[in-house]
DNA sequence: AACTATTTATAAGA
DNA sequence: TTCTTATAAATAGTT
């Protein structure tokens, strides 16, 4: 776009370069809020010039937003990046970083928890109010799929219960009833110490299955959530 | 660039905008590349789509490199606590720790979306459904609110515009809402080089007030902002 | 910083 | 999504 066909190398011109730095960093920044606008998106641009110079930009929504955004989006998935524990002197750096992402995660755990909500905007409570929905819509599809699958098992239980000796029965219903006594989703890695509750099995199906759903459930912050304190 | 003069406003059209989404976001892409290559500069852009998906492109560095150098030249000058953990013994094992810590919370937060619930127990799923229950409600009617507040805020503007000169309308609105945080000041509108008036004046009082409120941003602590543990 | 000759990006259509 | 094409927009080299 210009009078001579554009050579994408380093241009080696001191110059040359600083003046096409400047004109295409406002071009780019132009672009930017462009898509901004038009597309409905959030973009964020960093640009460091050859002199170390910085450049921000961001459309849609701050700066900081996006970028905590940007980190959510990466922790919120599967990997951890590990870290190089080898080291010391890189180790207190890999510990910040850690520190950074259980913060970030943190706050996404607040906001997927309905708390501190006052600090989003509408966009953003739009965005999560989807996302909860969502949520939840799994989670009771995937409920009934297991209480349909306890009443199977109940009512095959009950014939046996019938027809032969009801005491190992009690053992066989009661481990999956009995799930650990925390609340909340709990890391599956060691097996949630199952105790015995005293759930008659004189009940019916039914009503032992609504008893498993209408024991009261705590709906604070599990114990578990790690919790940092600050200063 | 096309065959229409472009109207920087949000495109209505769900297809075209998406579509103009997915054109630009390769342009804007391409540029970044070649300024980096012409100009010997880090960029780095992150972008999200209307729908949420991430995008992000870096050159000259990678992308934690140069979110790190931002962060650091947002600080320069300025000392940046370092995390105690001096010796050396305990450091690898508070990195462990918090690599647990950060493990139960991403098992956490995919419950929280609705992901994995397969590993869940039936009571699990009964308090992550209330829990997530809780969480829509909170967030729904803190939307509502939120919305309640930017219709009244439209009401207003759309009294103080009829009463007073538009012109001035504008520039108040506009100003506390947009300033980017730092460099690369742009005005939303764009700077009509031409001697014609711009009739994007025409814009609903909505649309700019709509505009006002998605980007405010409510200022909390920097994401980047190491916090420490303390035991 | 302004000015243009050109190249480049892209809106609309297919 | 990808391609084509008419046109708007960006910008390299110049002043």
């Amino acid at each position: 776009m210009g009078r001579g066909r554009v050579q994408l190398r380093r241009i080696e011109n001191k110059i040359r370069r600083q003046v096409t730095f400047s004109k295409r960093r406002t071009g780019l920044v132009k672009k930017a809020q462009e898509i901004s606008v038009l597309c409905d998106a959030d973009v964020a641009l960093i640009v460091f010039s050859p002199k170390g110079k910085l450049f921000e930009y961001s459309a849609g929504s701050s700066m900081e937003r996006i970028l905590d955004r940007y980190e959510r989006s990466l922790y919120a998935g599967q990997d951890i990046p590990t870290p190089n524990l080898d080291s010391q002197g890189e180790c207190s750096t890999e510990c910040s970083k850690l520190l950074r992402m259980i913060d970030v995660m943190q706050r996404s755990v607040r906001h997927l928890k309905g708390e501190e909500v006052d600090s989003l905007s509408i966009k953003e409570l739009h965005g999560l109010e989807m996302q909860l929905d969502t949520a939840l819509k799994k989670t009771r599809s995937r409920k009934e799929k297991e209480l349909k699958e306890l009443k199977k098992q109940l009512t095959k239980k009950a014939s046996q219960r019938d027809d032969f000796e009801p005491q190992n029965l009690r053992h066989d219903l009661a481990t999956p009833l009995c799930a650990p006594p925390q609340a909340l989703p709990r890391p599956l890695s060691p097996p949630p110490p199952s105790s015995f509750g005293d759930t008659s099995l004189r009940n019916g199906v039914e009503e032992v299955a609504a008893e498993i759903l209408i024991r009261k459930t705590n709906t604070t912050l599990p114990h578990w959530m790690p919790r940092l304190t600050r200063e």
